[in-house]
DNA sequence: ATTCTTTCGTTGCCGAGGCAACAGATTTGT
DNA sequence: ACAAATCTGTTGCCTCGGCAACGAAAGAAT
């Protein structure tokens, strides 16, 4: 499949694709070209990347649905999905000299375009278009960064209490009025703590006169001294 | 101050700074002025950026030390220490539209190079060095992401002794035996427990067979059931 | 060798919060 | 509008692990 064949069967997913963005359409080919693009067909629960594995693959699900896990059987293995139009290995690639710690695999029928994203590491002159989505790559990987240092401070207070101060401060608020995103159960999970002790610590911070709530919003009425 | 003053008088700590690896010292000066250097000094204890602004700064600390806060006074404020040589806001410079949740201010009196890293997203067709700046900025979110990611699938996880295994399983082992780069107490603080408490569940960990340590090495003998 | 400092093992206490179970409220589908 | 499903509040139980305190070990410094 070569990359005029790709642009026309798959460019509504690249377009949707976050590293594509600002890109016209017509470049798409030649950024193909220069990216080593390489379509291919998984089966059901194939797998994509191996624990331990050095070369680490990088790419966008064009059809179907992977999973990313974290050690193969052990502990609370977390496991991200990963959709059509999602891209993975992107914070990978730079750990090229180690072993991943994670492994990728389909879970369903998968359709899968690689990415050479070590290019930009080597000895080409990129321009225009080429750094366009080097760009839009480092964006990227700056959000990711972003969205995990947050998750990351939330996760590291010690008491119920402190995650949720901590989330409702780590949220954009109109004059200290949190719109929530989730509903309760959903915070919980996100928060990583159990749903009815939120429920119950939430009550006691009403309570307290911390912050009041009618379920979709939390307004922060007092702020913890300094 | 320019370009070619700042190489002179700091080209030192340039070159020991990620971004700038791999790239020929000549090339400073031209690269300085495409990132739009700038260095401004600060007093103790001045701030450089504040929680809720929206525009930015990136940069790189020349001299003196400063430090990284979440949340002004709140809970478990957590701070990171941003010393010579050290660069602060790479991530932030993605989030621009949002607005910064830590603040940045300096401890000590400092020297600050300011570089404008917008400038990968703007118009210009940068080549040669500028691209290299661009992969070595991709190069170290990525590992920043990495990092990050393994600490909170550590920190997800529930009970002290999986964090110990999420800890064990995401460092390089020689069949089986983990190298500790920490001592206990250090340790403890990385995983985000208790420090007598991960003592206590080690030596758990030990009677029931699943380790072996001596303080400077463990070694993994039983896996955990799928 | 001896003193000082840092680290590590151990133990008792107890409180935060996980878990389970249930009932009322809210949302969804038909 | 009614039934089914999902979500939220509440409560009792009990365990994990935070905290404090102490003494032994192990380095460091003199």
């Amino acid at each position: 499949m070569n990359e005029e064949q790709i642009c026309r069967q798959y460019g509504e997913i690249l377009r949707k694709c976050c590293i594509f963005e600002g890109i016209p359409e017509s470049e798409y080919a030649e950024l193909l070209e220069y990216l080593r693009a390489e379509v291919r067909h998984f089966g059901e629960n194939e797998s994509i990347l191996k624990i331990g594995d050095t070369k680490i693959p990088s790419g966008i699900v064009l059809s179907g649905r992977a999973e990313q896990l974290f050690y193969s059987g052990f502990v609370q293995a977390d496991e991200t999905q990963i959709g059509e139009g999602d891209i993975f290995g992107t914070a990978l690639v730079c750990s090229e000299p180690h072993e991943s710690t994670v492994k990728i695999r389909t879970v369903t029928e998968c359709d899968i375009l690689f990415l050479d994203m070590s290019v930009f590491f080597g000895q080409s002159y990129p321009c225009g278009s080429q750094m366009r989505i080097a760009a839009n790559m480092m964006r990227l990987l700056a959000c990711q960064n972003i969205f995990l240092d947050t998750k990351l401070r939330i996760y590291s207070q010690r008491t119920l209490r402190n995650k949720v101060l901590a989330y409702l401060y780590s949220m954009p608020s109109e004059n200290g009025i949190v719109k929530l995103p989730f509903n309760q159960t959903k915070l919980a999970q996100f928060l990583g703590v159990n749903r009815s002790a939120l429920s119950r610590e939430l009550g006691r911070m009403v309570d307290e006169g911390i912050i009041k709530t009618d379920g979709k919003t939390i307004e922060i009425i007092k702020k913890a001294a300094p």
